[in-house]
DNA sequence: GTTTCTTGTTCAGCCTGGTGTAAGGTTAGG
DNA sequence: CCTAACCTTACACCAGGCTGAACAAGAAAC
């Protein structure tokens, strides 16, 4: 699924971004209306995560000549928390769900993986590695038929992974997806967690590159 | 089932409200013509409940409005005793069906549940998951073979699980569904009724994931 | 009108299992 | 061998989830 998103924050955006990507979907973000605007006009996205906190404030505006020129594409906006009546107004302007800021990246994923289904998107990119077979969609993981229970810790710290399948993910990159910007880990809570994924999904699973990081196998 | 009540007298509204909260959907009650098309065009509404007399315009424009955009919601008129003319318009405008004012709120009741029926998107009405089987046209649940009484409440919440049967339905969702719009619950409801549905249908038929939310197996 | 029963909501305490930390073991590279 | 990087296990803590019970509000029965 091609999902554009409108964020103007770097710190969340980036966040965000990461995590779709590794749900499996393609990200276009963009951090201006106007650029968002040329983005709708060329690309046929199946999917917009629309923030209405944009510094001009016009999030909604967009999304009231989204469905004024007869464009359907699956909307959902993210407010804050007290702003109830702007979260009203983006409803009756033809958003199709909405979050509530802050909120939780899985709870995000859960509601695209959502809105996909009713519009039948196709939601669910399976992906196979090293006998390993990973339901993005429904966060579901079997290991040669059986199934594999991960913790939210531990489906955090393999998304991270398959967003760069085939590539390099360091250390802190993990890290960063797992504690929220600014909490620091006094521990190595990150070979912790490798250590776990790879007893649930095979030791082959996960490749230590030594001074640098891990790799899945594309 | 999500349920718009259009309906511009306060007490009547107020009572009809209730009523069908009490059936277990979830109602959004507008009083003006201008409001309930901006709900219209931004929630899927599974009912309609239009009063014909209100002040601010006809209500059969907006039944005519609805179904000339092809929208096909089942939609429920009500009208005054003596105006047999305007309800016989209405029928062939589009509507479902008729209820003449005043009416009582048991047999609205009725024929609410029967235009749900008639309409309940899902063509195989049984469902059977982990020894339970639930039939949903005619609200009724049985657990090997005994059947199971469920209050309105648990229907909800049984009703959300199941429309997204073998997905994940947040927590947050489930709320939305059980109060209408913006009434923001500060307790653990979701969970109490979670835990008396197993109570009743048996411990393993919902699973909980940790941190997000529900999910029954397919 | 009064009583009784049913249903919805909230709260508090319990309990499970996820989480971070540290300690000790193992491997790679020089 | 020696060191640094990494792996694994154990464990205590605690957030989140579960559930029984109390309370409130209707609905139904009388």
């Amino acid at each position: 699924m091609r999902v554009l998103l409108i964020e103007d924050d770097h710190v969340l955006g980036g966040a965000i971004r990461d995590h779709v990507l590794s749900t499996g979907h393609a990200v276009d973000w963009m951090q201006r209306l106007d650029d968002a605007r040329l983005a709708l006009a060329s690309v046929p996205y199946e999917l917009v995560l629309l923030d209405l906190n944009l510094p001009d404030g016009r999030g909604l505006d967009l999304l009231k000549e989204l469905r004024s020129t007869g464009n359907a594409v699956p909307v959902i906006i993210t407010t804050a928390q007290d702003q109830v009546a702007i979260r009203i107004e983006g409803l009756n302007s033809g958003a199709d769900d909405y979050l509530v800021k802050p909120f939780d990246l899985a709870e995000m994923g859960a509601r695209i993986a959502a809105v996909a289904r009713r519009y039948g998107g196709n939601p669910a990119p399976e992906i196979t590695s090293a006998g390993v077979t990973i339901d993005l969609g429904r966060r579901a993981v079997s290991v040669a038929g059986e199934k594999a229970n991960l913790t939210a810790r531990e489906w955090a710290v393999l998304e991270r992974l398959l967003a760069r399948r085939g590539g390099i993910v360091t250390k802190s990159e993990i890290e960063d997806s797992l504690y929220a910007f600014g909490a620091e880990v006094e521990s190595n809570a990150v070979e912790v967690y490798v250590s776990r994924l790879r007893k649930k999904l095979g030791r082959d699973f996960v490749q230590t590159i030594r001074g640098l990081g891990y790799q899945v196998n594309a």
